[in-house]
DNA sequence: ACTTCAGTTGCAAACGATTTGCAATTGCAT
DNA sequence: ATGCAATTGCAAATCGTTTGCAACTGAAGT
């Protein structure tokens, strides 16, 4: 349903326009976060940067991540079970289905789930700051489909 | 597969039916659940069982939760930011709107939304084993509403 | 009621993910 | 190049939760 969008986004541009000082481990993870195609968590992210500098550490990850989030470069993700996942943000709204069986993460967006949703709010008298919509699911097994 | 009357859950005859075996703290524990209204966490079940009988301990009350979620007694919810909330299961299934100034949690059901969620799922080649969507949320504000 | 023993408990210590204090380092405005 | 606040790596701390273990207890059998 969503081929990625070709990257794009000038980070560290951005960035400096928030007033957050480009570092080099900051350089590093930011280069990682642009062209991750999957929901890395932190662990992840710091054994990719450290293949490209090997002086980072694992807190200035979280340190990071944490930064990022604040300025609203990226989206945190705190699905069941494991430890929290990233993406850059920028990208246009969509909810995940989780692979149960490999961790795997597919997006996918309805207008009309987003618009139930409001409506729901509203009539509890309720604004939506943010929400979590997350389905978990296994690979549909059966018809003409070979199983995994 | 268990459908019965919204109100009142003999979870004592349930459990000792699932082989559980009913000691004292469990007794404190379930009769807790039965009447908590809120969605309490660990710590808070556990203040209010050492209310009724001081000597149960918080590692009793995780294991406890953990046992009866094992054997679909409770269900587990993990908000964003706070630790795990449980309810009784039994009820019918709903999903939460979370007041980010109380932390309040509201109730609801879409049957609607549900519906599409499996339209999706179905379309993405998955079957949901279960879900998770939340609503975060501030009190509307304006109109004729007084402020928080 | 008494015995029996696997299931259960409380406690403290361990846990995994994340955060933080601190002294050393570094980006970047001057 | 200089100056200094922002940032770093490291280790220790934190938070929610789990676990090892010896003592205890529910409930099945007598
Ligand atoms: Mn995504
Ligand atoms: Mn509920
Ligand atoms: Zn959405
Ligand atoms: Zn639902």
């Amino acid at each position: 349903m969503n081929q990625a969008t070709p990257i794009r986004p000038d980070y560290e541009g951005e960035l400096r326009k928030a007033g957050v000082r480009i570092t080099r481990p900051r350089k590093v993870i930011l280069s990682i976060l642009a062209e991750a195609g999957d929901h890395p968590d932190a662990l992840e992210i710091f054994k990719r940067a450290v293949e490209i500098d090997s002086g980072i550490s694992l807190s200035t990850v979280y340190r990071t991540m944490k930064l990022l989030e604040g300025v609203g470069a990226i989206h945190r993700h705190a699905f069941e079970g494991g430890p929290s996942r990233f993406e850059p943000a920028g990208v246009e709204h969509h909810d995940h289905l989780i692979d149960l069986d490999t961790g795997q993460v597919i997006e996918f967006h309805s207008e009309r789930i987003e618009q139930l949703q409001q409506e729901i709010a509203r009539e509890l008298g309720y604004d939506i700051v943010h929400h979590r919509l997350e389905l978990y699911g296994r690979k549909r097994r059966g018809k003409g489909l070979r199983g995994g």
